[in-house]
RNA sequence: GUGGGUGUAGCUCAGUGGUAGAGCACUGGAUUGUGGCUCCGGGAGUCGCGGGUUCAAUUCCCGUCACUCACCCCA
């Protein structure tokens, strides 16, 4: 087959979507909850946005982009991640001026143009949620509150929780100077990937993962001894409120993320189960008070974060695979088959999913078909029924089968479905 | 971008220097209109692609592509 997905991207069929709806809906119910608003946005979006965003020294613009010109004008991009656009939309429609905090959630499709691996793939799944305007930490901690239950409703027990602070601008520049001056008279030591992240963005350099820089990174000071008061005072909140939630969590000054937008507050939840492979990174976000500014917003605090949908159904248990029709029905005469088709509109008018069986064939083989999609009711037509103005009701499940009243055929299917559920 | 592994039926895989098999799935039947179990039958593969060695290659060698895992990066 010469035609096939491109590499990195991939269909997703029906047997496998009911696991999706299932994610999906408990991050909505969750989110909802906690008064998170559907947003949607571009897929493709001005590359600019990201570059500036972003940071133009991180992996994901230096290499991952999906960039190209559209008819030799502009310069666009498939979205790499969501947050670029919750924030260009904040911004562009001047929400700020409508409500004091704001808080949307999204859920689609990113692209990274990454060597594709277990859990890693070019087109990728996020959702995740974004607040704008309450500078924390109170929020931080209860966003952090509601990944945790999110993750445990979703029978994921196996995880790890890691925050950390990289302060605001003022500790940034603070500890990039006291960095420095340890990473300098290391220079030679470091990688050359690392010898050009000193200059452009030191930090970085603690996320290396070339052993000697690992080496060299983990004597270097500790971000979390150079918080400014007010920097330190957030993250004393932020633990203070989660151990008060009762939230489990661990405290690693080593966390960096692979995006340049985040200011203070940093998050991460890890898969610790067995299966997930090298990608156990489910979730991780952040706060990033400087961003919606720098993008000509007004001066607006803001936390989000994003959990990678194919990653967290890796980690989810398998459910059991409902029927995806009630009623099956089946003419036992060719002859009828037109019949069933008028027989199946009027049960679905009652609200029942309804399949018939119109291929023909024999009694025997529709009703092994039936009995494979797993359906709970078979409804048998034949010319004896027709006469006596009856269908046959066979319930597949209990094996019993009543002649009934074609007229009270679906108040009968109801019923028994009804009696399934309790 | 770097390394490893694997490409044979729709799926999971076996196999042999003489042009192929199993299980599952699909489908038909086991007396006339009744499912799951069992039994019998059926369709389906240019053995990833190209080249080389050979009388002969799905099998050996080389290349290539694809998939996959790890590094890396992250969700």
């Amino acid at each position: 087959m010469s035609l096939r997905a491109v590499k990195g991207m991939r269909d997703i069929l029906p047997d496998e979507i009911s696991k999706w709806h299932r994610l999906e809906s408990a991050f909505r119910q969750r989110v909802e909850a906690y008064g998170f608003r559907e947003a949607r946005f571009p897929i493709v979006e001005p590359t600019a946005l990201f570059v500036r965003s972003i940071g133009e020294t991180t992996d994901i613009v230096e290499k991952e982009m999906y960039t190209f010109t559209d008819r030799g004008e502009k310069s666009l991009t498939l979205r790499p991640e969501g947050t670029a656009s919750s924030v260009r939309a904040f911004v562009q429609h001047s929400v700020q001026a409508r409500e004091p905090v704001t808080k949307w959630y999204y859920i689609g499709p990113m692209y990274r143009r990454e060597r594709p691996a277990k859990g890693r793939y070019r087109q990728f799944y996020q959702a995740g949620i974004e607040v704008f305007g309450d500078p924390g930490p109170f929020v931080d901690a209860e966003v952090i509150d509601m990944v945790v239950g999110l993750i445990s409703s979703l029978g994921i027990a196996e995880v790890e929780v890691l925050v950390n602070s990289i302060g605001g601008p003022q500790t940034r520049e603070k500890y990039r100077d006291a960095l420095l001056a340890y990473l300098t008279p290391h220079r030679a030591e470091l990688c050359a990937d690392c010898q050009r992240r000193m200059d452009a963005n030191p930090l970085r350099v603690l996320d290396c993962k070339v052993p000697r820089c690992a080496e060299i990174a983990a004597d270097a000071p500790s971000i979390l001894t150079h918080l400014t008061d007010e920097d330190r005072a957030h993250f004393d909140g932020l633990q203070e409120t989660l151990t008060l939630l009762g939230t489990p969590y661990r405290v690693d000054g080593s966390l960096v993320r692979g995006l340049d937008y985040y200011t203070r507050t940093l998050f991460e939840v890890l898969g610790t189960g067995g299966g997930l492979g090298a990608q156990n990174a489910l979730l991780g976000g952040g706060r990033y008070d400087q961003m919606v500014e720098s993008l000509g917003g007004p001066d607006t605090p803001a936390i989000g974060f994003a959990m990678g949908l194919e990653r967290l159904l890796m980690a989810m248990p398998e459910g059991e695979v409902a029927p995806h029709v009630d009623v099956v029905i089946i003419a036992a005469q060719p002859g009828l088959r037109a019949e069933a088709t008028l027989l199946g509109r009027e049960l679905r008018e009652t609200g029942l999913r309804v399949e018939s069986d119109l291929r023909g064939g024999s009694l025997k083989s529709q009703l092994r078909r039936a009995d494979k999609i797993n359906t709970r009711v078979a409804m048998i037509l034949g010319e004896t029924e027709v006469e006596e103005g009856v269908v046959q009701l066979k319930d597949l499940q209990n094996k019993t089968q009543d002649k009934v009243p074609r007229a009270e055929a679906a108040k009968r299917i109801h019923a028994l479905l009804a009696d399934t559920k309790r």
